[in-house]
RNA sequence: GCGCCCGUAGCUCAGCUGGAUAGAGCGCUGCCCUCCGAAGGCAGAGGCCAGAGGUUCGAAUCCUCUCGGGCGCGCCA
């Protein structure tokens, strides 16, 4: 009886790797063997094996020999290892290794003991990540665009923290600048329409318009009311496409006079808490948590900004020109100089971006990982270069950019876009499909492909609909396990992990070696900030383990063989239950 | 014009960083419940991996070009 678990699986694995490169290296003493790409691994096709080496093929040339003929060479020299039955030359020079039957079953006993650990890798110092996402601008409320952005970043964060990583999430809050200005403007304005019950003042071209906007206003303290309004319009230009972003201006100028710099900025604050209150709601009950929520405009109150563009200056970046400021930033990279404080003495966001990255490299986060929208992507290099300026390696940030979403209904694509406020809010999408459907369909696709979001197929029930395809092979476990009970039977967890031997079906070997890959995946869609494999994997999963049980019985009167069978669909339960956690999806027992 | 991303079955997409016969789901054609949940399973049809060159034992994957689609290229954020 084989005992092993997958540590000594995975040891068999190192000690074949070492024994045919030392093999190798022997045959070969006289010449240079680091070839690249040369790979022991799992193979993709059961009936070649359990592992498989590539490297007759990658040394043949340099040995000028055919990969067959070396491969044969290899065998012949490899001494016998203890649990291996079989090392077979195969297609054009593969070396194949096959395992004594049933060690592929060990790793249940090791899952059914690590229980929701299995699959998470040892801990590890470094590096420290930091990953950043969503971090819409507090000007209304999260739309289905931001969904994906949140779905995939709290995704990516959970896969690395399982890979072992230590990991912190955070918030970027875009609290400072015109918008929060043209936001609180926004609010007044419908304010005043509310008090003179007419649509009067009309609404500027620039102003944000949705019915959140009117909703503050109604919530406005009616201290507001008392305040003559009648100069907001004074010298303010016609409101038209050309001149909408100087009119709203005049409008902001004239509300900070007529309210005094301090009763405009308790108005600006006002709407930012009230729409930053919303945001945080939204995520939370979308099971999406951040360690910090950091304010932009903090930067700028506590003279990080300065501090950064000094330090720019100190390394001769810096450069007047037509009196604004500019960061050469080409010097480092990037593809134009990018002003950092304008000829009107205001600092870009761009100014904050340098404080703000460097501020989290302060902090002791040595990976940042930023998630953007695909729109953002020319944005990276001076983000980068920003970096290198305060002397980090701008390697250190990473930028997985997430696609754009679209919505279908009845086969038809839904019209989106901020304009007058006719977006789909993050909200309606999980009140209508459940957060279950709305984090699986975010994340199971590849990030930097666009979205096609299915809300017909998301809301169904159905064999359809792969959320619901994965919590039905959990659910059915659970199902199996309380008719086990039903039926008068306990599971003997010691006995089934005895008996793992019994397990001789093709669907039982399959769904075993698909759960033992599961800590190699968790770790790989960690690397490649990739969560949709993780979703594929899932997949794959649920969908040989309904293969199994539409096969085979699970509760036998052949009692080894049943315990066998209940420690793999237990195991196979745990998987799942653990995959799902990391996506941010329910595992239920019932359905 | 320059830059980034994408082009794989009728549709929506995977394809494990270069491996063996390119895979799923939907849709289409047939089967499987006196039996642990049929929200399931099995089988079949369906492909010039956009196109052309190149790199090598080997390319959907890497390089170059072409053609299509998306997005950027502000003293906006």
């Amino acid at each position: 009886m084989l005992r092993a678990n997958s540590h000594a699986l995975t040891a068999l694995k190192d000690h074949l790797e070492k024994l045919f490169t030392a093999t190798v290296t022997e045959l070969l003493a006289d010449r240079e063997i680091t070839i690249p790409g040369v790979v022991f691994e799992r193979t993709r096709d059961p009936s070649h094996g359990d592992w498989t080496t590539n490297i007759a093929m990658r040394l043949a040339k340099t040995v000028s020999m055919t990969p067959r003929d070396l491969a044969q060479v290899i065998v012949a020299n490899v001494p016998t290892v203890d649990g291996v039955t079989g090392v077979e030359i195969a297609g054009p020079g593969f070396i194949n290794i096959r395992l004594a039957a049933g060690s592929s079953y060990a790793v249940i006993g090791e899952i059914l003991a690590a229980g929701e650990r299995y699959g998470r890798a040892p801990r590890r110092e470094s590096p420290n990540v930091l990953v950043e996402f969503v971090s819409a601008n507090p000007t209304g409320p999260l739309h289905v665009g931001h969904g994906r952005h949140a779905a995939y970043g709290a995704s990516l964060a959970a896969l690395l923290s399982a890979a072992g990583y230590p990991v912190s999430t955070e918030y970027y809050v875009n609290d400072a600048g015109r918008q929060m200005e043209i936001l609180a403007v926004s609010v007044l304005l419908r304010r005043l329409q509310q008090i003179s019950s007419a649509a009067d003042p009309a609404m500027p071209l620039a102003a944000y318009q949705g019915d959140y906007i009117i909703a503050l206003a109604e919530a406005l303290d009616s201290s507001y009311d008392t305040v003559d309004m009648t100069a907001l319009f004074n010298s303010a230009p016609a409101d038209t496409d050309e001149t909408k972003d100087v009119h709203i201006d005049a409008l902001i100028a004239n509300a900070q006079s007529i309210l005094g710099v301090l009763g405009f900025s308790s108005l600006r604050r006002y709407a930012l808490e009230a729409i930053l209150a919303d945001i945080r709601i939204d995520l939370r009950e979308f099971g999406v948590r951040f360690d910090e929520w950091f304010s932009e405009e903090s930067l700028a109150d506590d003279g990080s900004i300065d501090a950064a563009l000094a330090k720019v200056g100190a390394r001769g970046l810096l450069e007047e020109r037509g009196g604004a400021t500019w960061f050469k930033t080409t010097e480092l990279g990037d593809e134009k100089d990018r002003v950092v404080v304008r000829d009107n003495g205001k600092k870009t966001y761009f100014a904050s971006d340098i404080a703000y990255h460097y501020n989290k490299r302060q902090r002791g986060f040595d990976l940042l990982i930023d998630v953007w929208g695909s729109d953002h992507h020319g944005y990276i290099p001076r983000v980068r270069a920003g970096m290198e300026a305060m002397g980090y390696d701008g390697k250190s940030l990473d930028v997985p950019l997430v696609q754009f979403v679209s919505l279908f209904r009845n086969g038809e694509k839904q019209a989106m876009g901020t304009r007058s406020g006719q977006f789909v809010s993050l909200r309606e999408l999980r009140t209508e499909i459940g957060n279950d459907a709305a984090r699986f369909f975010y994340v199971m696709r590849s990030n930097d492909q666009h979205l096609d979001f299915d809300l017909d197929l998301a809301v169904s029930k159905t064999n359809d609909n792969p959320v619901y395809y994965i919590q039905y092979a959990h659910a059915r476990v659970a199902s199996v396990i309380g008719e086990l009970h039903d039926s008068g039977y306990e599971f003997d967890q010691t006995m089934g992990l005895a008996s793992l031997s019994e397990l001789k079906q093709p669907q039982e070997k399959n769904l075993a070696m698909a759960l033992a890959r599961y800590p190699e995946l968790i770790v790989r869609a960690a690397e490649a900030r990739a969560p949709h494999t993780l979703a594929n994997y899932l997949r794959d999963v649920a969908n040989l383990f309904h293969s199994l049980y539409n096969a085979h019985r699970f509760i036998v009167d052949d009692a080894a063989l049943r315990n066998a069978r209940v420690a793999l669909i237990l195991a196979t339960q745990q998987v799942i239950r653990n995959g799902l956690t990391i996506l941010g999806v329910s595992a239920p027992e019932k359905m």
